[in-house]
DNA sequence: TTTATATATGCTAATATACGCATATAAGCA
DNA sequence: TGCTTATATGCGTATATTAGCATATATAAA
């Protein structure tokens, strides 16, 4: 799909584009969120498969839920997540295409 | 184009990733990247378009030159800064796009 | 109700970031 | 050389971010 280029770039859209952009900025954000391309996984599934602290992996879930970039689904005691939004899921993966093609 | 979603994320890349995406997560970067979209423009041309400090456009260009977002050129006592990451600047647009369609 | 398990959250320390002032540097010109 | 314009940068301040400890909350089971 081709976009185009000049599309105003209003207050609210900067704020929500850098906020976006803000979040794909740190490393265990995206551990987490690469983590969850292909399912839905508990927070401490999530803490052991990528060796972090269960505070830490549900802080970063936490904020990331808050921007929608992540869902929850409770069963039992345990919280399923799983990525909430599709364009930042593609930013990512093309992110990391392009870095692994250089 | 298809990417494949599945290419490891080694220490390297997501480095990589996490700065671009960190540079992009700054609302003055972005309303510079944006700006220099179609042409190239000089510090203070971009000072005063998007009406902000000259150092502080010039420290922000500094952090992008440094990792390769933009590229600069001189011309007797002017620089002209351009962008110099073609991928990035296609996350950005796509970024915008999907900002402006919601 | 008590206990165990899973997750969330308040708080703090360490660190990073953004900005702007003041000044340095660089190039061109008189 | 001295002056002007354009840009870069050192520094301090204000603010934001991250991670982890300790603890709170929620659910289920005994």
């Amino acid at each position: 799909m081709k976009y185009d280029t000049h599309l105003e770039l209003t207050d609210e859209r900067l704020t929500h584009v850098s906020q976006i952009f803000k979040a794909l900025g740190d490393p265990t954000r995206i551990r987490i969120l690469h983590l969850l391309l292909d399912k839905e996984y508990s927070v401490n599934e999530i803490a052991e498969k990528l060796e972090m602290h269960q505070s830490t992996v549900s802080h970063q879930l936490s904020s990331m839920k808050k921007i929608r970039l992540v869902k929850s689904r409770r069963e039992g005691t345990t919280i399923y997540y799983s990525h909430d939004d599709k364009h930042v899921i593609d930013l990512l993966t093309e992110a990391i295409n392009h870095a692994c093609h250089n």
